[in-house]
DNA sequence: AGATCAGCTTGACACTGTCAAGCTAGTGCG
DNA sequence: CGCACTAGCTTGACAGTGTCAAGCTGATCT
């Protein structure tokens, strides 16, 4: 038993394993289980059933997501346009790398909600979006940043189920030229 | 046999039914089977197997999608704003009201997007869209469409991951002002 | 009249999540 | 020291799922 001092742990990183290899239909139970050398009723001894394996998994993505924000944001330099525009391409860019846990962050019915675990690194990750809108914010309200905030999820959003025929998005404009739209106001 | 003259149809509707009622998780074909009252492997024949059925699902909901567009732009009257306000707000509408089909539309994996039958009312919803911001357009690329349907379907599926931690969307100012804020552009 | 065949049924298989019961090693207590 | 106890995991079972192969049935065509 030496081997998985931390069991928990493995079986969530086999289960981000699952999901960035075969995606969502890939992450299952049993096939945690077995990548982390348990039997198959292991995992719910952890967590308490598959929601709660996957709302763990949503809650270190959400973790590193915020990550993903952050050294985006810091890598743009300091002018406050490229750095919400930094931002936002970190955004994109966890949506594309990772889209199986953006999936599951954001649209997965399996997901607990209201699992306090969730709360602290997604909020995070708002905060981060929210300070870098803070320059640009010409109203009492949040809906600077609630706009920007919904145009680039929107934009990865629809970049998935790109294939989906209207599709614009195949010859779409770049995110920055669609931004700067927004900001034009 | 007098029963389901079209029993295509039928499972179609009976698997809408049942998404509505239980989502994505309660849309089964055994279930769909029962509710037409045909033997478990009968929508085998008419679909190729579970994603076809979800395709089927889909191409349906993007024809009342469209259909959805189409009479709120109509209500909104002849002002060009007013106009592209009232698609918006059918979208967001149909969002909400039909959750689970607009899930299986946008987001999931399970539905077969090569699906020649998917095409014509996705790109007539999306044509709606379109039309309604052409009078709006300043650059001769596809910009502002694209910045209006991210910023629209980010708002919807934010909206639904609302009970999600970070979620200014509680208090969130409504759409108008926020599309507002983009055609001050 | 007889062959053909689409549409559906029946039965089986592997896989899933979940539960109940049992095992096992480590801990605290008398 | 010995013994109950418990957390962590295993084993075995169950219902439900999608999918496939084989068979039935009734209408249509030649």
């Amino acid at each position: 038993m030496s081997e998985t001092p931390n069991l928990r742990d493995a079986l969530i990183q086999a289960g981000m394993d699952l999901l960035a290899e075969g995606g969502t239909a890939a992450l299952t139970l049993r096939q945690a289980a077995l990548r982390a050398g348990v039997s198959h009723a292991a995992p719910a001894h952890h967590f308490n059933g598959l929601p709660g394996l996957l709302t763990a998994i949503a809650a270190r993505a959400f973790q590193t997501f915020a990550d993903t924000l952050h050294t985006a944001r810091d890598a743009a330099g300091q002018d406050p346009r490229a750095r919400l525009l930094g931002t936002c391409q970190g955004y994109l860019s966890f949506a594309v790398r990772h889209s199986g846990l953006f999936q599951l962050m954001f649209v997965s019915a399996e997901v607990d909600r209201s699992d306090p675990a969730l709360a602290p690194a997604a909020l995070q990750s708002y905060q981060i979006l929210s300070e870098a809108c803070r320059p640009f914010a010409t109203h009492a309200d949040d809906r600077l940043e609630v706009a920007v905030w919904s145009l680039v999820h929107g934009y990865a959003s629809l970049g998935f189920s790109s294939p989906t025929p209207p599709n614009p998005m195949r010859h779409a404009p770049q995110f920055a030229e669609i931004l700067d739209e927004l900001l034009r106001a």
